[in-house]
DNA sequence: ATGACTGGAGTTTCCAGA
């Protein structure tokens, strides 16, 4: 079995001794990280070596930053969209070719307000997306992993109380209109494929409010896999057992599995 | 009715997160 997971944690610093648990605990062999809050020469390189894991990390100072670890070595890494120079979007999306997957670690921005210049360019990123895989994959030849923190929830299903959060941020019908234009490129939801009818499926929930024990949540984090790549899935799995622990992070690690 | 939590920067308070 492959195993492919993704995990915003929230500061990998802060997060140190989580990962290493999880790591052991689960063993994937590939791990979108996202906001990972570091420099590359803040990222704990050595400690994920030491658990036998190859690192991409793409980061800067105090916010975003995204990694993928493998315990294979990683090959092309690319960092930022090719075709762009936006600074932002080398903290936010990163790429490399594990078992012949080419295997994204995207963390889309959360938006801030909306209607907001930055929500305009949270839009503009995730339409940027899809260019950048129509540019350069076919999905019914390529084998294609889009990971991440997407912070959309694509349907009804995928958020506590869809009418409280209609025109939030998130939720907000123009983020699901492009992340649907993103998927119609040839993605398939890899958690929704196994699991297409099950409510209650998040992956973030709020800090306040007592949000988890409530489970008042969003499903927000993703892998998405191109046509070609789907017939591989054998199961997918969200796993909440690290928000649970202490001092977490906001989000539950995303799992898929394949026979490749 | 409102706030309610966390991490980081960098200063003792603010911003961003979602």
């Amino acid at each position: 079995m492959f195993v492919v997971a993704t995990w915003n944690v929230n500061s990998v610093r802060m997060r140190l001794e989580h990962l290493k648990r999880w790591l052991k605990l689960r063993a994937p062999d590939v791990v979108c990280l996202q906001e990972t809050k570091a420099t590359d020469k803040e990222f704990p390189y050595s400690e994920m070596e030491a658990l036998g894991y190859y690192v991409a990390h793409a980061g800067g100072k105090g916010r975003n930053g995204v990694a993928i670890l493998a315990r294979e070595p990683l090959e092309d890494v690319l960092v930022g969209f090719p075709e762009t120079d936006d600074p932002e979007a080398r903290e936010r999306f990163l790429a490399a070719t594990v078992r012949g997957v080419r295997v994204h670690s995207v963390y889309i921005p959360n938006g801030g307000s909306v209607g907001s210049d930055y929500f305009l360019y949270k839009l503009e990123f995730i339409y940027r997306l899809r260019e950048y895989f129509e540019n350069h994959f076919d999905p019914d030849r390529d084998y294609v992993a889009l990971c991440g923190d997407f912070n959309v929830a694509p349907e009804e299903i995928d958020v506590y109380d869809p009418e409280l959060l209609a025109g939030q941020i998130c939720f907000h019908e123009r983020e699901r209109t492009a992340i649907k234009l993103l998927q119609e490129w040839g993605f398939v939801d890899a958690y929704r494929a196994v699991h297409p009818e099950e409510r209650g499926a998040y992956t973030w929930w709020d800090y306040q409010f007592g949000a988890f024990k409530a489970n008042r949540g969003m499903r927000i984090d993703h892998i998405w896999i191109s046509r070609a790549l789907a017939p591989k899935l054998k199961d997918a799995l969200i796993d909440r057992e690290p928000r649970g622990w202490e001092r977490p992070s906001d989000h539950a690690p995303v799992l898929a599995f394949f026979e490749l």
